[in-house]
DNA sequence: TTCACTGCAAATCATTTGCAAGGCC
DNA sequence: GGCCTTGCAAATGATTTGCAGTGAA
């Protein structure tokens, strides 16, 4: 056994290639939404050869597999994150923090939402956007 | 009086000019979920001058105002929707097909949900992804 | 005349593709 | 050996920026 993240990939079918294990394993300890330059950024100086070709396409197949969520947060590129349970995303606008939101009933009852005649869901995602408690408060005194 | 887009723009403060009177009867007009470039494309015979960036100027604008909204539901670029109404999306995964959909109370329970201590909700977007009636079908005897 | 608006061309950013080298079964 | 992985460099696609010309108040 090696570590949470390679087993993980195995039990998705994936092969736990050192690179893919250090993708899967930056997910599972940051909670941040990273993109996939970020975790390339973050990843870069422990492992030098690790190319940024990888890790999209490891983040790509993590989504595929349905190991990882890719989140269309904010326009232009894709967030990822390794907690694929059901829960809402929050983004300020002021800051760009992204936070995940307590699953309210009122959230929940979204997942659980029938599909229109014919059609078939296979993934929901609800976004909040606005202020967070420090921009609202940064927004009540200066600004 | 010159047309509705034109009222329209003039309502939320936006100067009604030819082009954004042009892009926003465009919304107006086409349920479609657009991109810029398709929108620029379709309406570039009929206007031989326009510009793309007018086009994007113009977008950001309305979704800034809040006189249309910019949707991210495809990675890598936005979708525009001049029907500023709380409603959910759908998303076909395999034919790529947007469609609108009908409020249920479950979904509405969304836009009512109170933000957390010190946050404040200024939007909310909902997407749901699978297949749409048509590609189910053909998945069925087909593919 | 002044300032908002427009349009072209070049620049930027995220992501993908082509392809050769490396590694695992 | 053959196929899956990786990494580099170049290509692509969406959007933005710089800037000069145009037009409306």
């Amino acid at each position: 056994m090696f570590n949470k993240a390679y087993d993980y990939l195995s039990s998705y079918g994936i092969r736990p290639s050192l690179q893919r294990t250090a993708v899967m394993e930056y997910l599972m300890t940051h909670r941040t939404h990273p993109t996939a330059d970020k975790i390339y950024a973050d990843l870069a100086p422990q492992y030098p050869s690790l190319s940024r070709t990888t890790v999209y396409n490891t983040l790509t197949m993590l989504a595929e597999k349905g190991a990882a969520l890719a989140l269309d947060l904010d326009s232009g590129r894709l967030h990822y994150d390794g907690d694929t349970s059901p829960h809402a995303h929050f983004i300020c606008t002021r800051c760009g923090a992204i936070l995940d939101l307590e699953p309210s009933n009122d959230m929940m009852a979204m997942y659980a939402a029938k599909p229109p005649r014919g059609m078939s869901f296979t993934s929901v995602q609800l976004t909040y956007k606005g202020l967070c408690e420090k921009c609202n408060e940064a927004n009540g005194e200066v600004d």
